[in-house]
DNA sequence: AGATAATATTAAGCTTGACGAATATTATGC
DNA sequence: GCATAATATTCGTCAAGCTTAATATTATCT
């Protein structure tokens, strides 16, 4: 097991990415599947404009991916190892 | 299980304060075990001040404790709901 | 082509927090 | 009491990122 040492920066980029209860609440609703745009902004009730730019921002960070389908962008994790660590998360802290 | 919408903003303020490359240094140290603040300071290669906002402010947080014998402070964690976070991200991420 | 729905982009104001430097506090030993 | 070591506090500067508003793009439908 290496050390956290060497992956600190990176490990706490991601962290940093799960720091917002906006993109924290996105992140476990796409935990169950694949969401879009709309659904994610009514869920979690705030602009648009704001939510498209969170997506984008996890996208870029390859926390999630999109998927467009005519008019609609469904966004879904991208990576497994983030899929653990909500899993984990709230495991700890909504039991 | 309660859903983390209802804990998003306590959850997302707690993963913030990992979220940087030298809390979360600290932090995996701190769980071996209590460190003074010199310990800390040496290996994380930073300024002995900015280490000790560092602390403070992962203290005023609730994350770590802090005990003072003679002139040194140990620092340690305070809450085990950290430590089990820890564990899962070195689990994840440090293999 | 025009209207509408879904999503993305851009820009401005504002707050937070990181960083560095300097200084202050506290305790110990001589 | 003085010097020193360990830790804390304060201050100024700067960059990152949140928020909001306005506008742009893209696709669908009639």
């Amino acid at each position: 097991m290496k050390e956290i040492l060497e992956k600190s920066s990176e490990v706490s980029q991601v962290l940093k990415s799960l720091s917002h209860p906006v993109r924290l609440k996105v992140l476990c609703q796409v935990l169950e599947g694949e969401k879009t745009v709309n659904e994610l902004t009514d869920f979690c009730g705030i602009a648009q404009s704001a939510m498209s730019q969170f997506l984008l921002r996890m996208k870029n960070e390859g926390i999630l991916a999109s998927r467009k389908e005519g008019t609609h962008v469904f966004y879904g994790l991208a990576d497994p190892k983030i899929k653990k660590l909500l899993k984990s998360i709230k495991e700890i802290y909504c039991k």
